[in-house]
DNA sequence: GGCTTTTCCGACCCATGGGTCTATAATAAA
DNA sequence: TTTATTATAGACCCATGGGTCGGAAAAGCC
């Protein structure tokens, strides 16, 4: 039953992912250790052998979620040469995560904000540990970005602006899908998304006529529906 | 210090704004009746006096605060007479509420959104009881528009659709102030709206003529910040 | 097989906070 | 002034759920 060496860090993930889905469906308040514990086939108390407080626990929780997004997007960007094509992976893996209209990612998102936001929110109190839960994501894009400008297809000035222009995008993203997920009839994530990164290629790139290789259709801005 | 007689309704609602404003601060869960209760300077029993349960207190919070919306509402659109700047005052007003950019505004509206998508929420439970919140605004440009048929300035066959238009508008309004609370950098509230009545007005008026009226400026979008 | 270290958890603690009960204060009416 | 009625709040109840503790079970090591 208890092997007496354990993979600790192993054991951290896993209850942090059970403990994800439930925060998810259900929110944080609303989820107990308890829950948690049973979940996962455990006691309550070897959940806090592991995480300190509850808050630690939902803190580890959206550690989690984002560590997996950023993984699959290291994943895609590995998978392409291109750097317009590795840039345009970032919102492709945005679309992947919000398109299906799953509401526990809007739940999650919304419980993020809240805790941004509520005077005594989880993150409110930790805001300087969220620096390093976009630091993954954002160096992936850095480093795309970098080596861009060394294969001489993004413009050599931006280089000093690398970081600043992934943390442009990344909010950006984090933005148009929350919006996307709350009201689904009024924006068309895919045409907004395409908008955006138009406009940013054409500050970066070298030759702006490389454009036209990855925009599939003309950006009409249309926010009724039909 | 105990009258004999006293106006329940005004107890009510004296109570119920009280209790909006710690909601706002610090959102429903972490709002306690007994807070509320001494920030209305009575007993928390008295305030079980006047609601029956703490999820009561919070949905007659909310109603209160719409209710304050629709009676602004109401307000504005007497004291203009054609019926393009009534329509035009649900847009002005809702930019009012939106523009200071109360943390208060964007934390009820969480709050509740959060309440009508978690499995347990308050809205979720009262779904039924959710339509009368939103019908006194509806009806108010219901009217306008009725108004707009009779004096020839709205397009008669809009009558049978009177109603979707006006939920349609109101949807809009509530989506974008939404969208615009959480990332202020990258809509501009005022051109978005707009968008969206020119859109409204080429629909219904008779004249389209009389769009420039009251459009003031171009509706060029931009996202982006400069 | 002892001995030690690590893992696990059932039982417990206790602060919190929603909700109730009851005695008392207020006052309109007689 | 008495009485009936209503308003009020302090004291209380108690379920909930976050967090702790001490001991048992497992397993590596000799």
């Amino acid at each position: 039953m208890s092997p007496k060496y354990v993979d600790k860090k192993e054991r951290i993930k896993a209850i942090a992912q059970i403990a994800l889905k439930l925060f998810a469906q259900r929110g944080y308040s609303a989820t107990h250790v308890n829950q948690i514990a049973d979940e996962a086939g455990i006691g309550k108390s070897t959940v806090y052998e592991y995480f300190k407080t509850k808050e630690d626990l939902f803190f580890a929780a959206i550690k989690e979620w984002m560590f997996q997004f950023e993984s699959q997007l290291a994943e895609q960007i590995k998978d392409r040469k291109d750097p317009i094509e590795k840039l345009n992976a970032v919102a492709d893996l945005t679309m992947q995560w919000v398109e299906p209209m799953d509401p526990s990612t809007l739940r999650l998102s919304l419980e993020i904000l809240r805790h941004s936001l509520m005077e005594n929110g989880i993150f409110r109190k930790r805001r300087h540990l969220m620096k390093e839960l976009h630091a993954g994501s954002k160096h992936l894009v850095i480093d795309v970005l970098l080596e861009g400008i060394s294969k001489g297809v993004f413009k050599p000035k931006i280089a000093q602006d690398t970081e600043n222009i992934a943390i442009n995008l990344l909010a950006y993203l984090d933005g148009i899908s929350l919006h996307s997920m709350i009201s689904e009839n009024y924006i068309d994530l895919k045409r907004q998304i395409n908008f955006y990164m138009q406009h940013l290629l054409q500050t970066i790139l070298v030759d702006p006529d490389l454009l036209t290789r990855f925009q599939t259709e003309p950006a009409q801005q249309r926010f009724l529906p039909a």
